[in-house]
RNA sequence: CGGGCCGUAGUAUACCGGUAGUACGCAUGGUUUGGGACCAUGUAGACCGAGUUCGAUUCUCGGCGGCCCGACCA
């Protein structure tokens, strides 16, 4: 893409209203903009970071066996009712809406629905339709779609927001072992995706509270000042502990030790649970087992937040100049900056090279402006593409390309003939 | 939801109970051109409402909005 036809610009200063470092950065460089407080659109360069994040963990949801769907947003009122989540009292941040053709003036008959905050009820509804036989499981179903949770309070930029993408994975099984070699399956599927995004060795499975669902869950935490969470890490044994269930009980189940473990900050970036039978006996979703009687699945969630994870990365491998994106989430895998200031033989390189990059598949932000060259490397550094592929009469006369590279700032320069043939590797 | 801080051009910031200044941006012209250049000219601003006052952007109250700490996080 021709970065002169790019309608975002990026801005010197961040703006007063943000102190996170995802949100400064991200909006800095064209990324992202804020429209309240919680609530942040993707702009063109922003988007394509987040599709391929979503690129990356559908590739790995497709790996273990999901299969991708897309669910509404709005929700019956009456699905939530039957498992008691529906009541304020009891889940605080819902979005609820009036449907307008059943409303009445005096509220008597108006019709209630629900903005999708997860969508455990819906699909446990909507499967049992699918899987009236042991012979059916187990399944895997899962999608990125929009959340709504009214948080009383939003923070830290796109890390917690109250409208938000989020994969969220459902597993149904016959019973619990089943689930539980499915369970282990998709936590490698995790280590996989957070690998894949540059976070692997920052990122810990950590031993978790189940919230209202079971008792346990796992929690994948990547160490960072910026989190919430406070974990401690067995880094021997490569997992750790969520602060909130610490106790020598745990310690002594999961066979650790209290001395071999180091506190950290952390941001949960997944968190994989077991459902149990809780919805599905509940929203009486039943199967017929082997023997022909009628059985409950068990069943496990998966959930990962695409843009959390966009700005735990920018947290995490950012620098005083700028983002530094890991080649499998960058906007472009490759920065083509052209130095020409009105030298058309240089125009005319740059322009081959970026036809010659589009035609072998490489993608390219081409920066084109007729701009100075500090500006350019600012901005360059700043959006944080991995690699950079300088151009201008010194190269030209040089028969080579100058190829930095974002995150150590090494450059070096590659022979024309050879420069496409370096960058696939 | 409790507590705190804060709302001034597009952005970031000053000052002031009496004419709102600077930088960046943007526009035009010129000089420049490998790390956010320079000169000239221009452009554009006090969140909303009430009160106090001769006069409020400034003080007081309310609303709205934003950020931070805590609580919450299915």
């Amino acid at each position: 893409m021709r970065q002169s036809t790019l309608f975002t610009k990026t801005r010197r200063e961040a703006p007063k209203d943000e102190v996170a470092k995802n949100a400064q950065l991200l909006i800095r460089a064209g990324y992202i903009h804020k429209e309240m407080a919680g609530v942040y659109d993707f702009l063109p360069l922003g988007l394509r970071t987040l599709n391929k994040i979503i690129g990356v963990i559908r590739e790995e949801m497709n790996a273990i066996g999901g299969q991708e769907i897309l669910m509404s947003s709005l929700q019956r009122k009456e699905l939530w009712e039957t498992t008691d989540r529906w009541d304020d009292s009891k889940i605080d941040n819902w979005f609820k809406v009036d449907l307008k053709h059943d409303s009445e003036p005096d509220g008597s008959r108006s019709k209630e629905v629900g903005l999708a905050f997860t969508h455990e009820e819906p699909i446990t509804n909507m499967m049992e339709q699918f899987i009236p036989s042991y012979k059916d499981l187990p399944k895997y179903v899962y999608q990125f779609q929009t959340k709504f949770r009214n948080e009383k309070r939003a923070k830290s930029g796109i890390m917690r927001t109250r409208e938000f993408i989020m994969k969220d994975m459902y597993s149904f099984s016959r019973d619990e072992e089943q689930f539980r070699e499915f369970y282990e399956q998709c936590a490698k599927a995790y280590q996989k995706i957070f690998s894949r995004v540059g976070l692997g060795d920052k990122t810990f499975r950590t031993f978790a509270s189940g919230g209202v669902f079971s008792k346990f869950s796992d929690e994948f935490q990547t160490v960072c000042d910026a989190g919430e969470d406070t974990i401690y890490i067995d880094r021997k044994k490569n997992i750790a502990v969520n602060k909130e269930v610490c106790t020598d009980e745990v310690l002594a189940d999961l066979g650790l030790s209290r001395k071999d473990l180091e506190e950290a900050k952390a941001i949960e970036v997944g968190n994989i649970f077991p459902l149990s039978t809780r919805f599905s006996k509940t929203l009486l979703n039943r199967f017929k087992d082997e023997a022909g009687s009628e059985a409950n699945p068990y069943m496990g969630s998966y959930g990962i937040g695409p843009a959390r994870l966009m700005g735990t990365i920018v947290e995490v491998l950012s620098d005083d100049k700028g983002i530094v994106w890991p080649r499998e989430v960058a906007p472009f895998p490759v920065h083509l900056v052209s130095i020409a200031h009105g030298n058309k033989d240089i125009e005319a390189e740059a322009d081959h090279l970026y036809d010659s990059l589009k035609e072998n598949g490489i993608e390219a932000l081409y920066d084109d402006r007729d701009v100075r060259a500090g500006e350019k490397f600012a901005d360059a550094d700043l959006i944080g593409i991995p690699t950079h592929i300088v151009i201008s009469e010194k190269t030209v006369a040089g028969g080579a390309f100058e190829v930095v590279d974002r995150a150590t700032g090494t450059a070096s320069m590659i022979p024309e003939s050879s420069i496409i043939q370096h960058l696939k590797k």
